[in-house]
DNA sequence: TAGATTGTTAATCGATTAACAATC
DNA sequence: TAGATTGTTAATCGATTAACAATC
């Protein structure tokens, strides 16, 4: 079910460093930046940098490299950052209370602006400026926002309970921060977010780097 | 510099929901899991879980699936989660805090016993329970517990000074939730979580759904 | 001009999927 | 036994890397 099939994902998850080392290109006052630098910068092979960029549509100039603001506006453009979009929290825990007070996602266009929880002792009060709400006034509040995304941090076992009551609620996106996988209709798009494979994949590297040395 | 090659890096990546699932079996009293389960509960394919498996070590019977407590015993040791490793958090905002509080890292052995900030007036406050140490303090405390595995997660624009000072102090694995990447000597292995990455997948994802159904 | 860089086309590499014999 | 499942070997698919002409 809901497999759907991102061409180049591999591509589409290096466009933000991309983005963020033209930003920051910017910032300095510089015009040009070219795959060579953000290779280094990033530790990439240029010529995958290129590649990379060549689906935003951006064109670079030989010997220059690709200009900053042209790059810039083509891949949050590509990414659909250039407009805003709220979202809600479901969970105000400690990961949901985190990813409401982390300042990274306004320069990406999401703005986080109600949270859920199933614990009413957390509902009227506020996070980070953000009001709590009671589960129950989902639907209510999508339907009165029309916002369609939806972050989830709920605890894992809960996780499909509270999807299913999202996509009920007419929730069309999920950013799914549980480690349980979670099952929606073709219309509602998941994007899993699981720490542990991070770990799994950090537990590796040093593992291999000991035993390389030993 | 700093590129190692880790070898199935998808398949490790995979390990843990697979874990997950064996776990969850054997709660419910199950004494063996199939790929073709393992398959169905995570939208995989069953051979892409068989062959993930078959790095591990562990080996099923035709019929009946693989036997849940070695399953979980060869993927733990395989990952080396089965003895417990200790790590600090650097960087104790919100997202430094909610790691510090999240439960799910110490069924993977990973214990967070400190944390650190440059924000004097953190400094020995508790976060779920954990002490607050100055950075200075960084190099003394981990000469004198041993701990080698830093979870960093300060602003973006001192990733890089703060990583320098974990290698300076002795780490030797930083798992980095900032969205720069940082770079370190060959010995000091790094896993970069950017959460960005995952959302422009959540973007790309909802940008295709939509435009099928127009 | 010389040389660095882009962008395209082709080659390589690695991961996923298919096929199927072995097994319980 | 029949049939589901494992595990291996081969085929396919897709992503990365290489090669190189075009360009400024």
């Amino acid at each position: 079910v809901n497999k759907l099939k991102v061409s180049f994902a591999p591509s589409i998850r290096r466009l933000p460093s991309y983005l963020l080392a033209a930003r920051q290109a910017l910032e300095l006052g510089d015009e040009y930046i070219s795959a060579t630098i953000i290779a280094r910068d990033l530790d990439f092979e240029p010529i995958q940098v290129r590649k990379d960029l060549a689906i935003t549509g951006v064109s670079g100039k030989p010997k220059r490299g690709y200009p900053l603001i042209p790059l810039v506006a083509a891949i949050e453009s590509f990414l659909d950052w250039d407009q805003r979009r709220d979202a809600l929290v479901v969970g105000a825990g400690n990961l949901g209370s985190a990813l409401i007070g982390f300042p990274g996602f306004t320069s990406h266009g999401l703005h986080i602006i109600a949270a859920f929880d199933a614990d009413k002792t957390l509902v009227g009060k506020q996070i980070h400026g953000i009001p709590v709400f009671a589960l129950e006034e989902l639907k209510q509040k999508v339907e009165s926002t029309g916002i369609y995304m939806a972050i989830l941090t709920v605890p894992h076992k809960s996780a499909q309970i509270v999807a299913d009551k999202l996509v009920e609620a007419g929730i069309k996106a999920i950013w799914n921060f549980t480690n349980n996988k979670v099952k929606t209709p073709k219309d509602v798009v998941v994007q899993n977010e699981d720490l542990s494979s991070g770990y799994a994949m950090l537990s590796m590297k040093f593992r291999l780097n000991h035993e390389r040395q030993a």
